[in-house]
RNA sequence: GCGGACGUGGUGGAAUGGUAGACACACGGGACUUAAAAUCCCGAGGCCUCACAGCCGUGUGGGUUCGACUCCCACCGUCCGCACCA
């Protein structure tokens, strides 16, 4: 009987039939077993999913199925993120609603996740944008709300003016807009906020615990906290050059040590020592215009020249009364951080010199480097803010500017001035509250109304949801919420009077903030079912990209807190995902017809529309249409907006999911990107195809599993040491999230099978073990090839499914070699080896290696001064 | 500017401080075939050699160690994050 084909798509069809008809993955709550709660981020449905898109659900499955198989009770959720900007987009461009062309998106990428076979519970799918998920999240915006977790204020905010929207500063990228790349302008708003900065300190605080989080991510989310630790200063202002009313300004400065070489004091334009002297002067006012037209992109700060200008204010120096410091505005002191106003130390910060140089204000050196001669030492173009010791620093001389700092802070606290202390120690942090409002259709409704007389009225919980209208517009710019003709006017539930509900939508990243709260008990009654939260959080294994680095991983950080403190909380638990994995992207290579308009954009071509010739550095790609050249471009992530994506449905009608899978998984380490190519596809197919063609010979060569023979010849016990060893390591390493060495050990053990189905001739015991190495293939690559798993798995007799079996134990007698063969060094370099029992002494492994050849030679008549042995490893001679 | 990661054959990469280059791709040779596809076998870091042996090799230079791709220091390069945060 000859093989056939493997054919995996009507195959894989199938097997995900009978999955779903037996609801496998199903997960069921009262299951044996500990619990383990795999999620992976879940996507937006922005139409279809391309190969791209599918090496990090395959990861979660991966990891999903192998705990499901070593007896966890595995919760494997999937969702749509689904409210956001692009629905309303189309809405615009191609008049239709956002909440249709959602529902059609999710439809079509529901069908694309199930044909890679994902092991998902699909009875718990979540659409953030469906009434059913948002009236929860009312309620928990209600519940902050009273906490005071919630709030609005005016303030200064970032506008995209492509979004029409205001932006948070995590979705500022590089001075743009994260989804537009519009650059951001300023506004002043009234907005609402999330408290964010109140959990500032345990948000950094807590990182230090989260060991199965990359160190990256840990990193990046501290400096974006960015905690720091000063002083805070009142400087008293010369009543002669003071306007009217006011008498102080307060500093904020982590380096009180270098007081001694204060030059001036700078305070931002909109500070109100600016704002009340730039009142008495017309030319200080127009700086003050001018600085606030500026810096509103990365370019601009670069290019922006330090600015300044004298307000005539002049301070007293905090330890010398007489000593009076000139004021300044400056165009680089930002008025949200610390007090908005600085005292600036030329010697010891490069701003500040930058500053003095300009504006010829004074330079005194404060801190003598190591090394340096305090007689000669003079600033030069570069400021010291290193290590050294204190000089013309009155008190402070001779200090280390760590002593110095307390100095300062000691006696400026207990200096009282109108009854305060002049100085206050104090933390500062760069995180800011977290801007919700957005001023779009497609989010969940802020479940407010503005009263004329009773002010924010919270709307009652009993009257949630606040439903989006259905008959919105979207021909316009700006919010089609706030252009409705009725729905923002409804009475007051406070008063009755006529009053008008909030139109602004949240930031869709509080959809996201919580989903995998929701994802424990998706249906429900309040937004929080607090049992299955406590049995299931937190998130046991998290996989997403990094761009989520900072976004929605710190948001969710402090949602999550929030809620809890609000009164939805699990237990005492704070962190809501315990190990977080940052998987690589699929790369293509771009291809684009050259544009003839300078500035225009390229046009970009798919891969399907290409045809490449020749080889390595010589190959050209032409339009398959036209026969046009094209422009191979460079290799970048997989993106609809370059087109270099190769659609899922396309690839899994030609190949099927498990070469897909098995595809992303291959080759380059999880965490960095993996490189699309034809020929690394053709691999993976190849071997789905050798996999089935050794498990189906097995199958044909020993249909029944027979009891085991007594004995087995050195064939056959190779032949099983080999199998356990890799049953041993395909674990280990997807255990790990090291699929690429899974892949790799498995492409090993293949070519063992291989070898050992070479001989013909058929033996008890060799025939046994065979049988055994292919239902053991079949077990280790369940997890990735899950389809080609079940068809092995029926192949060889079984009328059960392997996504229910069990992983099995590697016989731990067959893990370890009883002789082995160690490497014989001389003096560190590899001079023979040696074949040698496991049981042998270090004395006769040493006897052995000095015996040798080899060893003799390179020692070269030289005495044996050492010998170090390491049991079943090495032996190094020191001669 | 600050912070971090990374640097290994033609390519992707492997290697608890212990035989560097597993595994895969590409490549070369061979088997099977009328032929092709598919499949299977063999080879392969560099230098020198008929071969054996030997020498050199994980960005560069030092260091620690019996032993370093791995740990430490400095430098070079690439990538990422933050960026007037006082």
């Amino acid at each position: 009987m000859a093989s056939e084909r493997y054919n995996a798509p009507a195959r894989e069809k199938h097997w995900q039939g009978v999955w779903e008809a037996a609801q496998v993955f199903k997960t069921k709550a009262d299951a044996a077993g500990p619990k383990c709660y795999v999620l992976e981020m879940f996507p937006y449905p922005s139409g279809r999913i391309h190969v791209g898109h599918s090496r990090n659900y395959t990861m979660g499955d991966v990891f999903a199925r192998y705990k499901r198989a070593k007896g966890f009770n595995v919760l494997h959720p999937m969702g749509w993120d689904a409210f956001g900007m692009p629905a309303e987009n189309a809405a615009m461009e191609r008049k239709v609603h956002p909440g249709r062309w959602t529902y059609e998106n999710i439809e079509v990428m529901r069908g694309q996740l199930k044909s890679m076979g994902l092991s998902i519970d699909w009875s718990r799918e979540i659409a953030t944008c469906s009434p059913d998920y948002y009236r929860h999240q009312q309620r928990l915006f209600l519940d902050l709300l009273r906490q005071g977790l919630a709030y609005r204020k005016s303030s200064k905010v970032n506008w995209d003016r492509v979004d029409n929207t205001v932006l948070a500063n995590e979705q500022v990228i590089d001075g743009r807009g994260w989804r537009s790349g519009a650059l951001v302008e300023t506004r002043e708003l009234t907005q609402w906020f999330f408290r964010i900065t109140q959990y500032g300190e345990e948000l950094l605080a807590a990182l230090d615990g989260l060991d199965q989080w990359p160190e990256k991510v840990r990193l990046m989310q501290a400096n974006w906290i960015g905690r720091s630790q000063g002083l805070s200063i009142r400087f008293v202002l010369d009543a002669a050059t003071a306007p009217a009313g006011l008498d102080e300004v307060e500093v904020y400065t982590t380096r009180p040590d270098t007081l001694f070489g204060a030059s001036f004091l700078a305070v931002a334009p909109d500070h109100p020592l600016a704002k009340a002297a730039a009142a008495q002067n017309p030319d200080l006012s127009a700086f003050c215009e001018e600085c606030r037209h500026l810096g509103t992109s990365v370019a601009d700060l670069e290019s922006a020249e330090k600015k300044g200008f004298d307000t005539g204010i002049r301070v007293r120096h905090p330890f010398d009364p007489s000593w009076l410091l000139p004021v300044w505005v400056a165009n680089f002191v930002l008025m949200d951080y610390g007090t908005g106003a600085i005292f600036g130390c030329p010697a010891g910060d490069q701003r500040d010199l930058d500053f003095a140089r300009k504006y010829g204000l004074p330079v005194k050196p404060v801190i003598l480097p190591p090394g340096a001669d305090a007689a000669t030492f003079e600033v030069g173009a570069e400021a010291h803010d290193g290590t050294g010791v204190m000089i013309n620093s009155d008190f402070l001389d001779g200090m280390a500017p760590e002593a110095a700092f307390e100095a300062v802070a000691s006696r400026l606290e207990t200096t009282m001035l109108a009854g305060a202390p002049v100085g206050a120690r104090k933390v500062n942090f760069r995180l800011r509250d977290w801007g919700i409002s957005r001023q779009r259709y497609w989010g969940c409704p802020i479940p407010v109304i503005h009263c004329g007389d009773c002010g924010v009225v919270p709307v009652p919980v009993g009257d949630l949801p606040v439903e989006l209208p259905e008959d919105a517009t979207f021909d316009l710019p700006g919010n089609p919420l706030d252009r409705h003709p009725t729905w923002k006017h409804v009475d007051c539930p406070s008063c009755g009077k006529l009053a008008m509900r909030e139109t602004d939508t949240m930031d869709t990243f509080v959809d996201s903030s919580w989903y995998f709260v929701r994802f424990t008990a998706p249906h429900a009654d309040e937004p929080v079912d607090l049992e299955a939260a406590r049995a299931w959080l937190p998130v046991d294994q998290y996989i997403g990209g990094i761009e989520h680095a900072i976004l929605h991983l710190l948001y969710s950080r402090f949602f999550f807190r929030a809620i809890s403190d609000a009164g939805h909380g699990a237990h005492d638990l704070r962190e809501p995902f315990a190990a977080l994995f940052t998987q690589g992207m699929v790369t293509h290579e771009t291809y684009f017809r050259p544009s003839t308009a300078v500035g225009e954009k390229p046009l970009w071509l798919s891969p399907d529309e290409i045809e490449l010739e020749g080889d390595g550095a010589t190959r050209v790609a032409r339009n398959a249409k036209t026969g046009e050249a094209v422009i191979i471009g460079p290799v970048e992530k997989m993106s609809k907006s370059k087109k270099n994506v190769v659609d899922l449905d396309a690839f899994v009608a030609e190949y099927g999911a498990d070469t897909a899978r098995w595809f992303v998984l291959s080759d380059s380490p999880p965490e960095r990107d993996v490189l699309y190519t034809d020929v690394g596809v053709e691999g993976a197919r190849r071997f789905v195809q050798r996999v089935w063609r050794f498990v189906d010979e097995i199958a044909q060569r020993v249909p029944d599993k027979s009891p085991m023979p007594e004995s087995f010849s050195a064939a056959a016990l190779d032949l099983r040491k080999a199998s356990h060893k890799a049953l041993h390591t395909t674990g280990r390493t997807i255990e790990g999230l090291r699929f690429n060495v899974a892949v790799a050990g498995l492409y090993e053990f293949a070519n063992v099978l291989g070898s050992a189905l070479q001989p013909r001739n058929s033996a008890e015991d060799l025939d046994w073990a065979l049988r055994e190495a292919a239902e053991l293939l079949a077990h280790m690559i369940a997890p990735m090839m899950p389809h080609l798993a079940e068809e092995c798995w029926a192949r060889l007799g079984y009328n059960t499914l392997i996504a229910n079996e069990a992983w099995p134990e590697a016989e731990p007698a067959l893990l370890v070699d009883d002789a082995l063969t160690i490497a014989v060094q001389v003096n560190g370099k590899r001079r023979g080896e040696l074949k040698i029992d496991r049981t042998a002494t270090n004395e006769q492994i040493e006897a052995a290696a000095l015996s040798l050849d080899t060893v003799i030679r390179a020692l070269e008549g030289r005495p044996v001064k050492k010998v170090i042995v390491v049991p079943q490893r090495i032996v190094n001679v020191v001669g």
